[in-house]
RNA sequence: GGAGAGAUGGCCGAGUAGGUCGAAGGCGCUCGCCUGCUAAGCGAGUAUACUGGGAAACCGGUAUCGAGGGUUCGAAUCCCUCUCUCUCCGCCA
């Protein structure tokens, strides 16, 4: 959410550099609403402020028959009260509609772009394998090592779920507790397990709702939401909480399934584990003091980045254009590791800062000390990484010609000591 | 699932025959004083949001005692709904 105040005085600039994400944003009525808004509250406070003062007279009269008149008189003020914040909360439940469906305003570094075609590559890293045979994809790996099962998946529940068996689920598995142990060990994290479902609240905090509801899985009984990436439970860890400044920056990192309808886009990825309802993710959240929150979204990207670094799996590193940028980021690095079965880089992870969007919407703040203002954090958070996709990037690059594939070295203490899948 | 108890400020904890309660008291914290250090002691201060005025310091208004409605001139205190916590029984990984 924006900054009203901030929109009230920069209404033009606002729309302007929203306008740069395409797809028209429109802040049509907030002006009016904004002073109709004011309006009302003022002739409401206004008189809400006489018939306390006159209730306090009344109270003091001992004898009440002395006061009906005056009584009478605050009934009346009552009644235009009423009628006064009945009016003020359809404004103002105007007003939230158009500030919780406004996307973030990009930063300024941001590249300008009108599709994803303009997204910048920022850095490579590692070389493509030079492989002497016509590499694989991974389904077809999966399938013939007997570690990946798209058909029983599909069974057992649809499409798009996968059942992992033997040294496919273990390296699942592997790979999960590898990467929290290199951010909780070397990169300072705290890990979190946090519950994967969560309410309607936690999902308007971090932006995922009211717009983007089509794309959840929304239980039946309970007003609950899967969760589509440990974003949302983990940012939500400090809703309505005043952080410490000197507990800044804080740093956490989580393992959880995360579960997404992908609705519309039906025709894409239908082969292997690129694009499933259910994925496991290790996530990467900060909440940090906003001077520093550029620094930090480059620290973060690093830390996400060692991960493929200390695999060997080659990647690079795209910013997002403004077109390309997610409804609550202010800034975004996808990094994109190689796939020789698909011969092209594939997202794996995306890094973004949130600025303050989440933390006003969430209400989380941080006194800098204790006399100062409670004032925004900025939010941060970014894969590391996304666990299904590392998954296919090893299969997909450690293939030998045999069809076997061989363990990275690192994660070969998570599979005890197994060196090869065949 | 059945029965009961409760939710007050950073924390603890008063406050229910409705009125001067944003809320006693204690702790913590901040500033000052004092004690040659530390502890103790003394004094003052110590919520948030929105909003009006002001360049600002700041001054004023409104709201907030789990959330949302209602009764009333007036509600932390009364009524209704919901959420959460705790205790007992049942069930259960």
């Amino acid at each position: 959410m924006l900054d009203v105040k901030y929109i009230r005085d920069n209404l033009e600039l606002v729309e302007a550099r929203l306008a740069t994400r395409g797809g028209g944003v429109s802040l049509a009525g907030f002006r009016q609403l904004d002073e109709r808004r004011r309006e009302l509250l003022l002739q409401s406070e206004t008189l809400k402020a006489l018939r306390n003062k006159v209730s306090e007279e009344i109270s003091r009269i001992k004898d009440k028959s002395q006061a009906q008149g005056r009584i009478a008189e605050m009934r009346e003020v009552s009644q235009q009260v009423k009628v006064l914040d009945d009016q003020l909360r359809g404004v103002e439940e105007e007003l939230q509609q158009i500030l919780l469906t406004v996307p973030n305003i990009p930063h300024p570094d941001v590249p300008r772009g009108a599709s994803e075609a303009d997204n910048v590559e920022v850095r490579k890293w590692g070389v493509p394998p030079q492989l002497t045979f016509t590499p694989k994809p991974h389904w077809e790996l999966g399938e013939s090592l007997g570690i990946l099962d798209f058909e029983r998946g599909a069974k057992i529940t649809g499409a798009r779920f996968t059942l992992s068996r033997g040294a496919g689920a273990r390296l699942e598995r592997a790979l999960i507790n590898f990467m929290l142990d290199l951010h909780t060990e070397r990169h300072n994290y705290v890990e979190m397990l946090p519950p994967f479902m969560v309410n309607r609240e936690s999902m308007t905090a971090t932006g995922q709702l009211p717009k983007f509801e089509d794309d959840l899985f929304h239980l039946d009984g309970p007003d609950y939401f899967l969760i589509p990436t440990a974003e949302v439970p983990v940012t939500n860890i400090h809703r309505g909480e005043i952080l410490r400044g000197t507990d800044l920056p804080v740093s956490y990192t989580a393992y959880t399934p995360c579960f997404r309808k992908e609705a519309g886009s039906y025709g894409k990825d239908t082969r292997g584990l690129i694009r499933q309802h259910q994925f496991n993710k290790v996530e990467l959240v900060k909440f940090v003091k906003p001077d520093t929150s550029d620094g930090e979204l480059e620290k973060l990207l690093t830390d996400a980045e060692t991960v493929l670094q200390v695999l060997d799996l080659p990647y690079r590193v795209m910013a997002l254009c403004t077109a390309d940028l997610g409804f609550s980021a202010a800034r975004t690095y996808d990094i994109e590791v190689w796939l020789p079965g698909q011969d092209t880089y594939r997202e794996i992870s995306s890094c973004s800062n949130f600025g303050d969007f989440q933390a006003r919407r969430a209400g989380i703040k941080y006194r800098e000390d204790d006399k100062a203002k409670p004032e925004f954090v900025h939010t941060l958070n970014g894969s590391g990484l996304a666990v299904g996709r590392t998954l296919v990037a090893i299969l997909e690059n450690y293939q030998q010609e045999d069809g076997s594939v061989v363990i990275p070295e690192v994660l070969r203490p998570y599979m005890g000591g197994v060196e090869r899948i065949d």
